[in-house]
DNA sequence: GTGGAACACCTTTTT
DNA sequence: GGTGTTCCAC
């Protein structure tokens, strides 16, 4: 870390990057294959522009997609460059607009202050506006109408433009409506972060002019997932100078469903036509089987840069595919494969399982936690999503902007304080023929007579908590003391205390750690204004907040772009699971698209391992609730059967048949020939031989009904005092209702128990569920 | 105005 | 199966 490198080591760099590093002026397009060290390059490309090239830092521009990537790209300058590159603006698309929104607010027509609203905020006011319009929510449902307007913005047509187009009048009408309250409300959307900018760029020359000023080199990470409006803009401010340089892989753009466009990256050419095209396509992540696998899929896709990913690392083990019988037997299954990684040494960090849908992670935790195997879950519900840390955030937001409605109608009931529906009804009613916010008629609303007497009590009692908060606020200047105070004078701690329930508890838990992360802001932000904060917050996500830890890693694809592990499992390989359902079937045009697009992700799968890949797939899983039956993904069948090594489930064939698989004796299940000799050999990683494997509780009925979770995870033969280790007295912590004491041990299948969880209540759960504590 | 029960929903989610 | 939303009884 301290190691000053005075010149930088070019020998690290292979031919094609050291090119992209080298490459002085005019556009510079590089496809950057899977692990083919694009983060080297670019780094060393920007070190190389402030070093040998005498570049000011502050003169060179890069965007990624995320703060952990921009985090990462700073981190690694600060190393690269004898005095780091404290000034270099480094930072994600939305970020850095954000920033110049607010440096340039006039000349874009925003407010100076204004916060920004997160998909949930937009949802709430959009949903509104199209209950007051008397939107029939069957046709004009608020996620349609939010995917509309965001489309919209996201390829750059204004509102008026989308108005004048001759499309759903309803929809023109919320998104006019919606335009006009975020205005109102001083705030701006996602997509407004970005599209603002733009707009105000095509219309303001001396804006225009400015900001082609700014900066001398550009560069964009992961190119091929911007969006239009995402180009036009670094189209915009490179106009003068031209140094562009755009880095990316067409193979690996999977988020074409948030308006992502990889043409913009395939098309370079088309748009910069004297840009030079470097390819990096050696990896040097992972085996040479694993990227003949991914190669053999994503070679399937048409659309796409024509390179061929190849490595000099070492041929590695076969791909192995698990056939299994259901869900919870591809969760053990995972759970064999962990252990046995962990028997050769590797950690629990180096092995990561990846899904399609978050929905799958449950069997996999149930299954995890039976087997004392640490895990995390990556992703889910954004921390910042939660009830309580959103309520938080809303207060803070209204004492930075009381225009803000969608937080103040958040808060203005929460705690409850005996503001309800009618009269919030009434206050938005005057907000309405007002055409002011509802902070502004709040003030009117105490000698409103539409209000009763009990109600004008009640919202005088808002306001001037409101304006004490304030106050503080004018006085504080520092978010940490101002969010204290909130708590305090809202009682919303004493009333979750009071609530005494495990959620509850869960619930100050989290609030204690947005306290936490206020102070750390503070400490780490100069200056730590309450508008940087909330700003910082809202165009985080989880992920920027995963500390590291050994645990085995739980996370969809997407969640995984960018990670890399030694051991990767990819669960689910189903039709209609990957590729998902809503991308697979039907018969329109888009469906080819689509189908790309499912088959990327399954390369960005694949592209994950270094040494071991691992793919699986169930014939039959519980999905919301029912049993499906669950046909093998067409991906599979892609993938030259010789590069497979495939290991069938025993309880796939049992029932039927005497041996542990019934080769090719079920047609169903048959869709993949395994050679007689293979099938032998499989089997000594199957369940035949599973020495180094948790023994698994002969089930009276392979495959058919499970009776429980406990009792097919948990080894009891292990467990000389039965019930799972557990005795009456015994600490032990509940995922969900926390720490509690054993009381009684219950007989049955499968073992529960009797457990005084603190705080009160006593359950009789799953002894599975349950951990030492 | 509140809270619980019934109901509908459900892909992925860099910001 | 889990969650967010709506509606109805108190």
């Amino acid at each position: 870390m301290s190691k000053v490198r005075v010149v930088l080591d070019y020998s690290v760099l292979n031919k094609p990057q050291r090119a992209a590093v080298e490459h002085h002026d005019g556009p510079l397009v590089i496809f950057a294959g899977a692990g083919s060290g694009k983060t080297l390059a670019i780094t060393y490309r920007i070190a190389h522009l402030v070093q040998a090239c005498g570049v000011p830092a502050r003169r060179i521009l890069a965007v990624t997609f995320t703060n952990k990537a921009a985090k990462e790209m700073r981190e690694r300058l600060d190393r690269l460059l004898p005095y780091g590159a404290p000034d270099l603006w480094v930072g994600t698309f939305h970020a850095t607009c954000a920033k110049l929104l607010r440096r340039f607010s006039e000349a874009c027509g925003v407010r100076k202050g204004f916060v920004i609203y997160d998909e949930l905020d937009q949802r709430a006011l959009i949903a509104r506006i199209a209950r007051d319009l008397d939107a029939d929510e069957k046709v004009y449902p608020p996620k349609r109408l939010a995917w509309m307007i965001n489309r919209a913005k996201q390829e750059g047509i204004s509102c008026e433009e989308f108005v004048a187009k001759k499309g759903e009048p309803m929809i023109a009408r919320v998104y006019t409506e919606y335009e006009q309250r975020l205005a109102q409300a001083g705030a701006l959307d996602f997509d407004d972060l970005i599209y603002r900018l733009v707009a105000a760029l095509r219309t303001n020359p001396t804006l225009r002019h400015d900001l082609q000023q700014c900066w001398d080199h550009v560069l964009v990470d992961e190119f091929q997932d911007t969006n239009a409006v995402q180009f036009q803009l670094v189209r915009d401010i490179c106009q003068g100078h031209r140094n562009l340089c755009v880095v990316g892989d067409d193979d690996q753009s999977i988020y074409r469903w948030r308006g992502a466009d990889y043409r913009n990256i395939l098309d370079f050419q088309r748009h910069f036509s004297d840009a030079k095209l470097i390819k990096l396509e050696q990896n040097y992540r992972s085996t040479k089987r694993i990227i003949s696998v991914a190669n053999a899929l994503v070679g399937r896709n048409i659309e796409r840069q024509k390179k061929r990913l190849w490595t000099d690392n070492e041929e590695g083990q076969s791909v192995t595919l698990y056939c299994c019988a259901d869900g919870r037997d591809e969760a053990l299954r995972f759970v064999n494969l962990v252990l046995e990684a962990l028997a050769q040494g590797s950690k629990r960090s180096e092995v990561a399982l990846l899904y399609r849908t978050h929905a799958q992670s449950r069997v996999f935790e149930e299954a995890l936690r039976a087997a004392n195997l640490p895990y995390r879950v990556v992703g889910g519900i954004r921390f910042y999503d939660r009830a309580e840390v959103k309520d938080l955030l809303a207060y803070l937001r209204v004492l930075q902007n009381p225009d803000d409605d969608v937080s103040l109608l958040r808060i203005i009931n929460t705690p409850t304080r005996g503001i309800g529906k009618t009269t919030i009804d009434r206050l938005l009613e005057a907000a309405a023929r007002a055409g002011q916010s509802v902070w502004n008629t709040l003030g009117q609303a105490e000698s409103d007579p539409a209000h009763g007497a009990a109600a004008q009590k009640k919202l005088a009692g808002f306001l001037e908590l409101i304006a004490g908060l304030q106050q503080k606020a004018a006085a504080l200047a520092k978010p940490a003391a101002l969010i204290e105070s909130v708590l305090e004078q809202t009682e919303y701690v004493e009333l979750l205390r009071a609530e005494n329930t495990a959620e509850a508890d869960a619930k100050l838990e989290n609030i204690r750690e947005l306290v936490g992360s206020v102070r750390e802001f503070e400490r780490t932000t100069e200056p730590p204004t309450l508008e940087s904060f909330l700003e910082t917050v809202t165009l985080q996500t989880d992920q920027d907040r995963m500390q590291e830890q050994d645990a085995v890693a739980l996370m969809t694809v997407h969640a995984a772009k960018g990670l890399e592990f030694p051991t990767v499992m990819v669960a689910g390989l189903e039709e209609g699971l990957f590729p998902h359902i809503r991308n697979s079937g039907g018969l329109e045009e888009r469906d080819d698209k689509a189908i790309e697009e499912e088959r990327r992700l399954a390369y960005v799968a694949f592209t994950r391992a270094k040494r071991q890949l691992f793919l699986s797939h169930a014939r039959q899983r519980y999905l919301y609730g029912d049993e499906l039956s669950c046909v093998p993904s067409r991906f599979l069948d892609e993938i030259p059967s010789d590069e497979l090594k495939i290991v069938k489930s025993a309880y796939l064939s049992a029932p039927r048949s005497n041996g542990y698989h019934g080769e090719g004796g079920e047609e169903d299940f048959a869709y993949r020939r395994v050679s007689s000799t293979g099938g032998r050999d499989r089997l000594a990683h199957g369940y035949g031989s599973g020495r180094a494997q948790p023994r698994q509780r002969p089930s009276a009925s392979p495959g058919g009904t499970p009776t429980g979770i406990g009792d097919s995870y948990v080894d009891r033969s292990e467990s000389s005092e039965g019930s799972g280790g557990m005795r009456p007295g015994a600490h032990v912590s509940h995922p969900k209702f926390g720490v509690g004491q054993v009381k009684e041990i219950l007989a049955g299948d499968p073992p529960r128990v009797l457990v005084k969880f603190s705080g009160g209540p006593v359950k009789t759960v799953i002894t599975s569920f349950l951990k030492p504590a």
